[in-house]
DNA sequence: ATAATTAGTTGTATTTTGCAACTATTAAAT
DNA sequence: ATTTAATAGTTGCAAAATACAACTAATTAT
């Protein structure tokens, strides 16, 4: 049995890697967001209302794992803000999907621009081919992960 | 330029995995830490108790880059849960070391348990070669992100 | 001996959150 | 055709989480 518990080590150093990962990623993008003027949150919505086409609220509820009410009031300071606009479905006047404005746009490019800049820092002493390995093994390890089905709606 | 853009493009994808991954395992822990009773920063903070040798309430609020006051309010539930017991430092007594009861010992595992399993299961399908090197590259990007300071203090 | 510093707790106001109740719109049933 | 169900989204409300500031207790520096 030394192979099995060989393996639940493994595993628990896995749990702890992912501990770390998304702590760190976590400050990533609360440092970047507040940077550029808004919550971790509201920067999460404008990625995703960029991200998904004609996004509906509940939709993004779903993506955030959020509540419906909770969901709606982030994206109300975002419409106050002009961000994000509401526009009504043509199809069904129930629904309301979700858009960028201009000013959203910008907004969202630039807390992509200062986490991406961020991330190639992290690397920039890495050889390219690492980093080349490095990306395949995450996106692999991504897929894994988007496909487990944990709760809530995975990300696209 | 081309190259450039190309590291662009490579950034914004990673950027991307790390959302999707960070998401993820969120929902992970959540799952996990709801399912024994206590909620994710509950959970979080019993398993930094247990990794950290006599912490304090200062630097587990560093650990979880949370208010002083905020920790200091989540510890003292888990204190009167009976998982938590804090012990004054005996060359100091300002300082009040945290240590894990019987109780919180059982219930860290049992959550340990259903996260390792849980990610046992994601990789069941997945060859072992390709497991071990799915995981020495999360172990160097884990150490490549821990490294870098973006603010608090990384955990360990 | 006194002042300054440090660790941790508690008061208070703000923010975030989810549940439930509500409105508006569409689909289903009789 | 009219009534009933279901669905999308918003708002009321109470509970939980959070940070700042004021506080206590203990230690260190002056």
């Amino acid at each position: 049995m030394d192979k099995n518990s060989n393996k639940t080590q493994n595993m628990q150093e896995m749990r702890h890697l992912f501990v770390v990962l998304s702590r760190q990623f976590g400050l990533l993008q609360k440092e970047s967001s507040q940077c550029c003027g808004v919550t971790t949150i509201q920067s999460h919505i404008l990625y995703e209302i960029k991200q998904g086409y004609h996004m509906t609220l509940n939709q993004l509820a779903q993506r955030l794992c959020l509540d419906n009410s909770t969901t709606s009031r982030h994206v109300h300071g975002l419409v106050e803000k002009e961000y994000v606009v509401r526009l009504p479905h043509p199809e069904d006047r129930r629904y309301v999907t979700l858009e960028l404005s201009e000013k959203g746009k910008k907004l969202e490019e630039e807390i992509t621009e200062m986490m991406t800049t961020s991330i190639m820092d992290m690397f920039k002493d890495l050889p390219e081919d690492k980093m080349t390995s490095m990306r395949t093994e995450i996106k692999d390890l991504t897929e894994i992960m988007r496909k487990s089905d944990i709760c809530c709606y995975p990300p696209f």
